[in-house]
DNA sequence: TAAATAATTTGATCTATATCAATATAAAAA
DNA sequence: TTTTTATATTGATATAGATCAAATTATTTA
């Protein structure tokens, strides 16, 4: 052991102890002290744009935590057609299961990093840590609620609203996880916005265009969008 | 005292180990001695036939388990348009909260009879249950994962297929609580199965009436339908 | 029981968004 | 840089399902 890992060891220096996103992260529930027991039970894992997490047929075994970066989530039916369930960010844990299988396949969109749990090890830590099994539940309730909107948008609101919406949230998503709200990033194509919606390319970019138009946004480039009129934006899905 | 009061202190008779859905529900992680106390945080609670249950501005203080019936969530907006989330069975547990306020309004369907726990209270009840916080969670994860089919039925499905879909998932909804599984009843209107499926009432009758004619299912009446051809009944939904 | 009301079905027409097609812009490869 | 390929926008047309309207059927009330 060289001084340096010895100086590790005295603070209690870890991978857990070291990240940044953990104030954001249902691990932000777990005492300095435990932290370092902790980070023996996950990995960091990296992956590249559009590079696959995992499919959903595969074996539920891992529950993923983002440390940096996007990840969408989305059920691909026989016949091709896509359904996006969500774009994720840093903070976001993903990776529930159904009969063993995952619900739905994830892809990276750009370049990520995760922190990888073994399900099961997990689940035997939890016995002995009830603080973190309520704040999974809590952050799963919440997930909940988060895909009980996501139903009202797609069974009610039209094109215009769902837009709007989206945009909305995106630029809530990013306060939430401390940055600025505006303008926002699109780190997604405008196929994945449609596949999200349960829209159209075509209607996603007409939308996107009529914003433009009564001048609520501004396009600084296609992936970055400045909110003009953020009450008018409001307006247009409540 | 009377002596049927006394032999029930001695058989620690209570609510709970008088429950006939807590098989299906998520207290049945609970062993048989800690009925009694865990039946000390929740009582019984009947609701009639169109009642509300709670409203999605009410503080959020209750969480429900249906023990008898089925209860309707449904999410209201300004302009008066609806989206149902769910019809919930006996055994499934509804409530839960976003920011202190329910993230939905519930109303019974017909006669209703639950079991109602507040909500800091059971959150104490799992400090030393693990196990119940544990179920819990996976109980929730399992409904996240039945949200996220919904949003792919909504996002993806054309109305035939959102139809179909529903049929089959009740009759799967019955199987899980012990029921025969054909024929089905349709406890709720027409009217709530096209503000759940995100369609109109005149497009759920169409579609419905398409599946008699193709002999697909039989109308014993209108809220009693028998499935003739399961198989077939999958193939417009997969 | 009949009368009134609510729920469901069926028909005719309209419309928001999909589809098909072409062009424009941006990003990646040569 | 230029060429190639992927992504995004815009236009013309088609269509699934909405809307409007009326007729049945079922349920509730008197």
């Amino acid at each position: 052991m060289n001084s340096a890992q010895l100086v590790d060891q005295i603070v209690q220096k870890n991978r857990c102890s070291e990240c940044k996103i953990r104030p954001h992260s249902f691990c932000r529930c777990l005492p300095e002290d435990q932290l370092k027991q902790f980070s023996r039970i996950s990995n960091d894992k990296a992956f590249h744009d559009k590079q696959n997490i995992f499919l959903q047929q595969d074996s539920a075994l891992n529950l993923y935590n983002i440390t940096e970066g996007n990840v969408k989530i989305y059920k691909l039916m026989d016949d091709g057609r896509i359904q996006i369930i969500g774009f994720l960010y840093p903070g976001d844990f993903f990776g529930s299961y159904k009969n063993g299988k995952y619900n739905y396949s994830a892809d990276a969109i750009g370049n990520v990093k995760v922190c990888v749990f073994e399900q099961d090890k997990l689940d035997e830590y939890l016995e002995s840590n009830v603080a973190l099994a309520k704040e999974l539940l809590h952050q799963t309730s919440h997930e909940l609620t988060l895909a009980e909107d996501k139903i009202s948008v797609l069974g009610k609101l039209d094109a215009t609203e769902r837009l709007s919406k989206f945009i909305l949230n995106l630029s809530e998503q990013r306060k939430r996880i401390g940055w600025q709200n505006n303008p926002i990033s699109l780190p997604m194509t405008r196929q994945d916005i449609a596949d999200y919606l349960g829209l159209t390319v075509e209607t996603v970019s007409r939308e996107i265009t009529k914003l433009k138009a009564s001048n609520i946004i501004r396009i600084i480039s296609s992936k970055q969008i400045f909110i003009n009129d953020m009450s008018k934006l409001n307006e247009l899905c409540k």
